[in-house]
DNA sequence: CATGAATGAGGGTTCATTCAT
DNA sequence: TATGAATGAACCCTCATTCAT
């Protein structure tokens, strides 16, 4: 019954099948990234990778799927790129890793204001963006917990005062940069921003 | 014969028209809170109000439309009651804003729930809450303005400050008591987290 | 959005729905009586009831659920009318309640065609038979029951008997009044075949 | 590069086909008795039979067409195992008769199950099954005309009345084994129904 | 002979919205 | 004002079948 040319075919089914779920992939990414999620249809993600509708439920099971799998993705890169370890002093160390992540977050942006949106009402979703938030926040509290011990900081409790940065940061980073949702758009650059947000941070800690 | 029964008639028309409203309100209220923005449909509302299908029509443009109208006055509240002009020393008075925010967010929780869910893709309620932060963010800026002007303060810029400060308490809240999105559930009480970060806040911002 | 007319309105909505409802059911008995069941869609029945494709999940939950209001009222019918209480000599009343529930089958055949087809993976419908089946084995049942304790039968059981009469009947009508599913199809009229059948049990049950 | 494994090759190649027919059919028949014929598609048989999808379509047109294959298989069974010519006294005989017919057709039972199911729709497999029914009316007709020729029967109509006869047991046999739609299981074993169901034929047919 | 990626027709279902009464 | 039956666009998803390798 199929009437229309298909795919060029390849020797290699498998390398053609990967091409096609990377096809999609690209296609949804971008989709997600200009509409939004509750605007993308599968329709739109097939028309635009430019396969058929079958083709879609051959590789993801529904769009909650395939954006989770762009989502996890996106989540990788954004660890491991703010992971690399800074040297200098403490205050140099901070702004680097809080401008690693704005930079990387600032790549994703238009990606990420989807990821908002879908973890609002889904769990899965939302379950990705919080072990992301929890990998930095384990990160910070294991920092505080060890310079406490030390004596190098104002009387905190970590586990708190770990979220309350991160959640500074990360918000910060969605309301500013995926929905614009701050007033004065003008006093904000990324430079000022991360300067400002690590001499706050470095303040609120370290004696 | 006997007619479908309707609402009990009333003297004056509109006191009558005023209570369908509010019936309506009231049941999308409760929906919007208890199932999310998404899962409430307009047969759910106008079942659970005991209107009919079209009465909706009559007072509402559509879902989003009675979602703002709701917002509103959550907003309101919101801001009112955290308006309070409290006495005391600086650290006290930073605490009580906070407690009063997180207090009164608490009680809409479930609702913000929601508004969180649809600011991520209706310009309108997006717009509502940036102006209810910008309020915040505003009489913070104001009042940093007048402390960096009295040499009271470090080194900061008032608005990006102001506008971390009001970010990091109002996610705090929509990640913690609206979504549940924090690690080590049980470190977190309503007191903890206000004097945490009111400590936080001060130290930051006061030389 | 409607910008086709719809169906002429009336004064009484409930007339209005009733009809509407009716109207479906009407379009549907039809198609399941031509087409059978598995060759009717839903679009095929709002086609042919002059409804749009919305109205017909107003009133029914699926095909199966509307076969299932089908099936009870050709079920209802069949039981009744062969429920006369007919008088005369034992042989003149086996007969004339075969010759009723053949006659009433007949009426029914190309529906039941349906029915046996729905029955054979829906264990509603299923049920819905068995139980009309149960009916008229219980009916016999009984009977026999009280004719051996008089001492007028050979040694039966009347549990498998009752059943195995029923059956006999039953898929007489199936076979050979729904699918054509008998060889010599000259040789069978419904006075043949009730007589037939009729004297066969009279013979097999009693002394 | 190592190719995806194929099935093991042999040096016969025409062996190696009809094993690769004859797991398609196994894989058929297991499915078709388990979920009955709906529920089987066409990937779960290849998945099941360890076969890629085109090669279903060497081997088989569609989906009716393998079941008929199968059908045919059970019917020459059912037909060829009760075919055993007993001896003894006539009412040993159709004992023996119904009991090989009712044996053969419960070791078959569950995909009797689907065969039903498709025959409803289906005019070949309906046609199969109508022929294989035919031997047993045209066995037992041809019997009976003998009978009514030697003065031994009541005076019946030899077409309808074996029609009749043939009917009650085969239905008898979906309706209990395959299809559990009669009452009273517990009443039902398969000695008690061959019993009752011979000795309510015999004194139906013979004088 | 065997493969399996790709196809797309074909069906299903929901729900915001209208409009005659 | 209030009603609620009717609408139909907009989605979703499955699965038999093909065909280049």
């Amino acid at each position: 019954m199929a009437k229309t040319p298909r795919k060029e075919p390849r020797a290699d089914k498998k390398a053609m099948a990967a091409e096609t779920r990377s096809a999609i992939l690209r296609a949804a990414q971008k989709l997600f990234s200009t509409k939004g999620f509750f605007d993308t249809t599968i329709a739109d993600i097939v028309d635009k990778a430019g396969v058929s509708r079958g083709t879609f439920y051959l590789y993801f099971k529904d769009r909650e799927q395939i954006f989770a799998t762009l989502l996890s993705q996106a989540v990788d890169e954004m660890f491991s790129l703010s992971a690399s370890r800074p040297t200098g002093s403490r205050q140099t160390r901070i702004e680097s890793a809080n401008r690693a992540y704005l930079e990387t977050f600032k790549r994703h942006r238009a990606f990420m204001r989807s990821a908002l949106q879908v973890a609002t009402f889904d769990a899965g979703v939302a379950k990705a963006l919080s072990e992301l938030r929890g990998k930095f926040i384990d990160r910070i509290r294991t920092h505080l917990e060890r310079s406490v011990a030390r004596g190098e900081c104002h009387d905190i409790d970590p586990a708190i005062t770990s979220f309350l940065l991160v959640i500074m940061v990360e918000f910060t980073a969605y309301s500013w940069l995926s929905f614009g949702w701050q007033p004065d758009k003008d006093d904000f650059d990324l430079d000022k921003v991360v300067k400002e947000a690590s001499a706050l941070w470095s303040r609120a800690v370290y004696k």
